[in-house]
DNA sequence: GAGCGTACCCACTTTTTGGTAAGCTACCCA
DNA sequence: TGGGTAGCTTACCAAAAAGTGGGTACGCTC
């Protein structure tokens, strides 16, 4: 049985105390498009429209907010030109891709069983 | 950069084709109780009432949901006794086993810097 | 001077999700 | 007789998430 740092954070008493952080950074990080743009920009820096056209069914609102807490939880960097037409990229800070490292494994895993998984 | 598995699934094209078993999957493993249950699981198997305390903030509703869900892709076990009054315990397969442990470090990471990721 | 291009934001509506509370089972104990 | 038990299921309703369609900015090209 795995001893994880999660017992520090009170596992004892219920895994993770219901107001605990730990929740609030679990749902914008596993959020349905959280999970994709993080993704897609371990890969390589994009601009929003590359984005919207990489992350393929997401909608303008929900790419812009997605975005919006991602960056507000340092996961992505904004970096915006004022030129006209604009023109932004994203990509991921060192924190993202700390993120980015523990997510690609368990990504590569599910699309390599989501076949199997699913034919059930 | 990594190159990743996810390539052999058309990332070039866009990351996961929207309709992509892989989405699907993901939703059901990164919903917001499916992580807390398997993570539970992973310490230790448990009975229905165990889950529900341990597993802080879940539903009646939620909590057999979530279990169905996963029980139907494989990842839970569910051992019912045919006593009154009845008694369930639920285990984590071989294949949940597997998940667990790719999502057992993402979630310590989380748990170790979801304080400093919110405090900005 | 009309229209295009990029990256959005806002208000409105629809869809989905999730909580609450009640009921059910079948036996055991008082 | 009737209350407690464990593990659910269902119906109903509120809240949250997500889609839709509109608008903005500003310069550049036609």
């Amino acid at each position: 049985m795995q001893v994880s740092t999660l017992n520090r954070h009170g596992f004892t008493a219920g895994i993770l105390p219901a107001q605990c952080p730990t929740r609030t950074v679990l749902d914008h990080v596993t959020s349905k498009w959280g999970v994709l743009v993080i993704v897609a920009l371990s890969q390589q820096d994009l601009r929003w429209g590359e984005l919207r056209r990489v992350v393929e069914g997401v909608s303008e609102k929900m790419l812009a907010q997605t975005l919006r807490t991602l960056e507000a939880d340092g996961f992505v960097n904004r970096d915006a030109q004022p030129t006209i037409p604009p023109r932004v990229d994203y990509s991921l800070t060192e924190r993202g891709r700390a993120l980015a490292a523990r997510l690609l494994p368990l990504m590569d895993w599910i699309a390599d069983n989501a076949d199997d998984i699913l034919s059930r």
